[in-house]
DNA sequence: CTTGTTACTGTACGATCGTTCACTTACATA
DNA sequence: TATGTAAGTGAACGATCGTACAGTAACAAG
């Protein structure tokens, strides 16, 4: 049977590495980061990451660590399961929120919500909309949309009379175009931060 | 009169390759991406990149890139203003959405929300919320509690009474813990995103 | 033209990189 | 106890790393 290797604590380690040196370590820096006194012996345990997903290996051969290791939160279940209590020290994999958000770095941007038109969908003012530029929106999404000269955050809508635009919000009524509509992006996140 | 150097466009290609290596070029790719032929030639445009923030150093000799340049979304401004045309072709800083959100990674988990208690604060089922361990939470500060044995979302408060749990319902009334309250983390943000 | 400064090239250096190989140690099983 | 397998050690290899230095090319100012 082969020996048990703690590799929840070697985790660790590499975590704890790449948030003060901000980059991956070399062979002979696991070693030392891990106890070992020759870099051959890192060989095993960087095999099982690179099965588990916690390590890649790049175009040159140096590994590379993956969200799992470099995300900065930690997925949990649900607000009923509440919290683990703090004494089980388990494997929790950490995820990266840009990563989990955002398909197309290159068309997505983020803008400051002004205006209530979305209140009633849970967007509010200060709210920041992460928004992806080029697609075709779908019924029902949520666009940036400039209707009339006007830039708004509304429901995108078809129907046998043609587009239309719908607010989040009991004192606004439903808007068609009159002259040009143009759409600015799809919402495919929101973010709200509390505190300054 | 120095000559002009285009450095918008080296940041561009240090985007691409970032984004196919997921890693730092050293100063031979660096002359490699750039066009030079010497690799003494990227000591020039990397020393300004280093001043204007796009660049670090690490505790190796190896340069780093910082968010600017890996970050995944461009931040820009609200609503209101709308899209920049797509021909202007500025520098246009990118952000990471983990940095901007987490202030102290290891304490902070990610929970989905079930139940509409928060609804009336923008806080919907299946809601991401960021909840950040170990903190004294403020007046009206969202806290996940463990009220009478059961794990909930609620804003906090304490009065003359002693300590109350508001929920963002008008369905549901305040609460006061009758035997056991604590505290599981302080909601420091809220991530919804659409779609599978 | 000449001169001075800057950008860039090419070569060389010690250090560290990942990998390989031979060897020793540790330990479960028989 | 003896045996076999896996873990860990230590030395060596070519390749690449960042840096330094000397020299060339480009160009503005005189």
């Amino acid at each position: 049977m082969p020996r048990k290797i703690n590799l929840s604590e070697k985790i660790e380690q590499l975590r704890s590495f790449h948030e003060a040196e901000g980059r991956a370590p070399s062979y002979a820096e696991m070693a030392e980061l891990f106890g070992y006194k020759s870099k051959n012996a890192v060989y095993g345990p960087v095999k099982k990451l690179l099965q588990l997903g916690y390590l890649d290996k790049g175009s040159d051969n140096r590994v590379q660590l993956t969200t799992k290791i470099t995300g900065s939160t930690k997925l949990l279940g649900s607000v009923q399961a509440g919290f683990p209590s703090p004494a089980e020290e388990e494997l929790v994999d950490t995820i990266n929120l840009d990563q989990y958000l955002v398909r197309r770095p290159e068309a997505t941007y983020l803008l400051t919500v002004s205006g209530d038109s979305m209140i009633e969908a849970g967007i509010q003012p200060g709210d920041l909309v992460l928004v992806e530029k080029g697609g075709v929106p779908k019924q029902n999404d949520i666009v940036v949309a400039q209707l009339d000269g006007e830039w708004t955050l509304k429901y995108f809508g078809k129907d046998a009379t043609g587009v239309y635009l719908d607010p989040a919000n009991a004192a606004y009524t439903r808007m068609r175009p009159e002259r040009s509509l143009s759409i600015g992006g799809i919402v495919r996140a929101v973010v709200r931060k509390y505190g300054k």
